[in-house]
DNA sequence: ATAATTAAAGTCAAAGAAAGTCAAAGATGA
DNA sequence: TCATCTTTGACTTTCTTTGACTTTAATTAT
């Protein structure tokens, strides 16, 4: 027997073929209704099937109106900046992280007020309040700025 | 099923563009009639989209001959990012987090990729180790991004 | 001039409409 | 068997829309 998920995956992926653009927008409500499974399982095949190191990105909005976008990003293997993410992991310390937007700096893959921007965002200062999580939080921070640096690369 | 809220915002920045001017007057009933929504739909359009801290500025008289004024400020752009900066407090939502950011881009005060980079820390993906305190640590982050913005502009 | 009426806009809480979280139960496979 | 992956559902959070009631100002009637 198919598993679900996987169906859901691959119809998912037919859409985004179908659109010829980069991005959808589904309702998740009416997907599970589709699907005949609980709305949560939409946000499990997302998580697992989707997640920025496969190459999407996840938006969503909650509320009247709300919605949930998937974004394709280009992502091959001979792209610096698909590797430095691959790279990252699930934690990263803030030396690490310098060192990486460094490396994208020496390739003129980003410019300095960009690096000075995205530095900001992985010191411990601006972390305190993660705490433990400090280092897996600055990981996903950095994943996530990487993957729109990717996305605008179209 | 798009959002009244958003058709509503756009169509009262068209009446800015379109006037030329820094402010427009609306009529409250008239434009909840136009939408065929409650006249409050129209508050809650002006203080989620247009609040001081977007850069704008709301002036009203009540009775018999009111109406609602909707004035964009011309700001100091020296100003304008530290105004921000104080806005956020020790705690911001993700939505406030984008608005502002994108108060930024329309004051073209950064570029669209900028906006996509510091957007990319703010989302709740992001963030989600932070556990309760995302919108602490949200609010550092931006802050921190924010400061780096300012520094350069010395 | 005062009172009553009418014509605005403001407030606030409840209802509605989405999506998110998390843990428990179930299925699968090595 | 036992660890991992999948499915489900109850509960939460976020954002929007509506409507009943209030406040303020101008106009009209007495």
């Amino acid at each position: 027997m198919a598993r679900l998920s996987d169906l859901i995956e691959v119809f998912i992926k037919d859409m985004l073929k179908d659109s010829g653009s980069r991005d959808i927008e589904i309702q998740r409500n009416e997907l599970a209704n589709y699907f005949d499974c609980a709305p949560s399982q939409i946000n499990y095949v997302l998580t697992t099937r989707f997640p920025l190191e496969r190459g999407y990105i996840i938006e969503s909005r909650r509320g009247g109106g709300g919605s949930i976008r998937i974004i394709r990003i280009k992502h091959n293997e001979d792209d610096f900046i698909s590797n430095i993410l691959l790279a990252v992991g699930s934690s990263i310390s803030k030396m690490k992280a310098n060192a990486l937007i460094e490396a994208l700096l020496e390739r003129k893959l980003i410019n300095r007020r960009e690096a000075g921007i995205m530095n900001a965002a992985m010191k411990d200062r601006a972390l305190t309040f993660a705490g433990e999580n400090r280092n897996r939080v600055r990981a996903e921070i950095i994943k996530s700025m990487l993957a729109t640096l990717i996305k605008r690369e179209a």
